[in-house]
DNA sequence: AAATATCTACGACAAATTTCGTAAATGCAA
DNA sequence: TTGCATTTACGAAATTTGTCGTAGATATTT
């Protein structure tokens, strides 16, 4: 059972994750700050993914709050696997090569890497 | 410039860039190894690739040669910007930490990876 | 209580992507 | 040469995803 949350819904799942719970409300004025689309478009979304299960919500109130069901680490691993087979060949050095070659990171963010790395070597 | 091949160009181009060259029929029946869909389907989609721009052909014979135009390491900064902000909340270290986690690296693409990150390090 | 505002449910439309059927052209074989 | 197989071109249907309008229910304000 592959649930694969679309583009749409991923950018619904960010607030979800940044807020915690939120109602369809608090999730639209989020996504009107980048994106101009109706309240009943995220509500629609919103309500296809409590289908879906990649939410879910009290409904105990007229106003629903919703929570993510999928959470930010699956989503990914799963976003790591696919662009590992699609376009990396497998080749996780060579993601993590690229990674740090083309996106800037800080000091303390090589730092962390490079403890990981020696723990990691046993 | 925001040609995002979609998720069946991909695998197109996934073959593209593993033959170098590769006529329609070549590349449906590596295709055809792992999905069914029918001939003139992947002849449609490597057309409206021309005309994108994703591919070049060569059209002097009846059977068209394809190359790929789209670079397998754009795709692969590409699908890394999308993923660092969709789900990395743009750390790099998050990235590449959960990478070498989840994923299986060799003692070899570890040291390769540490070899990077010394002459990264000043 | 009446008017107003907000919310959910839901059907339907729109756009993007994928699928295929058919016709015409080209090359090959009998 | 005639017929068969393969290929391209192209229109259009089917799917998936995203969009919105409207109706009805529930709350809030006056």
């Amino acid at each position: 059972m592959e649930i694969r949350p679309t583009e749409s819904e991923l950018e619904i799942l960010q607030v979800l994750w940044k807020m915690g719970q939120a109602t369809v409300r608090d999730v639209h004025e989020e996504l009107a700050k980048t994106k101009a689309s109706g309240y009943t478009t995220t509500l629609k979304l919103m309500q296809i993914m409590d289908e879906k299960g990649l939410v879910v919500r009290d409904t105990t109130s007229k106003t629903h709050i919703y929570r993510a069901a999928y959470s930010q680490e699956k989503a990914q691993t799963s976003a790591l696997d696919k662009i590992l087979s699609t376009v990396f060949e497998g080749s996780t050095s060579d993601l993590v090569i690229q990674a740090l070659g083309h996106h800037k990171a800080s000091k303390d963010e090589i730092d962390a890497i490079k403890k990981y790395l020696d723990q990691f070597g046993k």
